[in-house]
DNA sequence: ATAGGCGCCTGCTGGC
DNA sequence: TGCCAGCAGGCGCCTA
């Protein structure tokens, strides 16, 4: 479900219901996540209260005015504020109650591909995205950085796209929409990519993502926002799930292939597998 | 440097 | 109808 429009919807929903909130307690399920949450962070977390929520890449963060509680949903994981009466769903792995406990925040995630975990401080924060060598965020994309990943590169723009240390936040979906949008063809190597090709990319991941965020994201499967409330932006895919349909600009069928070890989607027609050759 | 494969998990769908 | 392979929005690790 979630790619960095469904996070940033997250992020959204949340800080009402969130901000301003003093984190009573923690409860944990006996299951593991990816990052074991540790039981000595339940008294760190206890007593302070929300400062902030904001986004970076695909995770979440919520300042808690010095620590700092870290979430990725990885592909499952839903985060919400629900009232403390309503009973727990399956996969709730982390409870946290909210000021007199008739609320709280809790973490799902049915297949533990996300996690939870706890930072001392923002400059914990800093490390913590330096040595993940996080890229830079989509909407500040610097051009010339983004033609320096791209220039030297024999990887595929599928690969390239989903490599987190290039650019924060897009997933397969998103990948695929881009580079439609881009009209490239997404085996096309970085390398093999014209200036203003690149630049066509980078411009596309902007517009795909500002476009999916004003629609809430993307709910296939049962995705929803921090509030339950529904994204709207499956409704506008033109390449991704659309295997065999019309293309909407040609109406050629959009075919499905494998890169990077992932189900790629595009259209055979508005894509084209070779840059034009230019004449020298 | 890079592709490809696997593993981590659970649940749903489509084809037989 | 029932079963099971295949697939799913992430990501880290390993090998060649």
């Amino acid at each position: 479900m979630p790619e960095l429009p469904e996070v940033e919807t997250v992020v959204r929903d949340l800080r009402g219901p969130l901000v301003g909130k003093r984190l009573a307690g923690v409860r944990t399920s006996r299951k593991k996540l990816r990052r074991l949450w540790s039981p000595k962070w339940n008294r760190a977390v206890a007593g302070h209260t929300v400062c902030s929520l904001s986004r970076r890449g695909k995770w979440i963060l919520i300042d808690l005015d010095g620590p700092q509680l870290l979430i990725h949903l990885g592909m499952t994981g839903q985060l919400m504020v629900v009232p403390s009466r309503k009973a727990r769903q399956d996969h709730t792995h982390l409870v946290f109650a909210l000021d007199d406990g008739t609320e709280e925040l809790r973490f799902r995630d049915v297949r533990r591909f996300g996690c939870a975990t706890l930072l001392a401080d923002r400059s914990a924060l800093m490390r913590f995205f330096q040595d993940a060598k996080l890229g830079p965020e989509p909407f500040e994309l610097d051009p010339v950085f983004w033609r320096k990943c791209l220039q030297h590169t024999r990887r595929n723009l599928k690969a390239i796209l989903l490599d987190q240390r290039v650019v924060a936040g897009v997933g397969n979906i998103y990948a695929d929409e881009t580079i439609f949008e881009a009209r490239l063809h997404p085996r096309l190597l970085g390398q093999e990519l014209s200036r203003q090709q690149a630049e066509r990319l980078r411009m596309a991941i902007v517009v795909v993502l500002r476009r999916a965020i004003e629609k809430r994201g993307s709910s296939i499967r049962n995705y929803v926002g921090g509030s339950g409330l529904k994204g709207e932006y499956q409704n506008e895919f033109r390449v991704y799930g659309r295997t065999g349909k019309a293309c909407v600009r040609c109406r050629k069928p959009i075919e499905r292939i494998v890169l990077a070890g992932r189900a790629t989607h595009f259209c055979p027609q508005c894509q084209k597998a070779r840059r034009r050759k230019t004449a020298v």
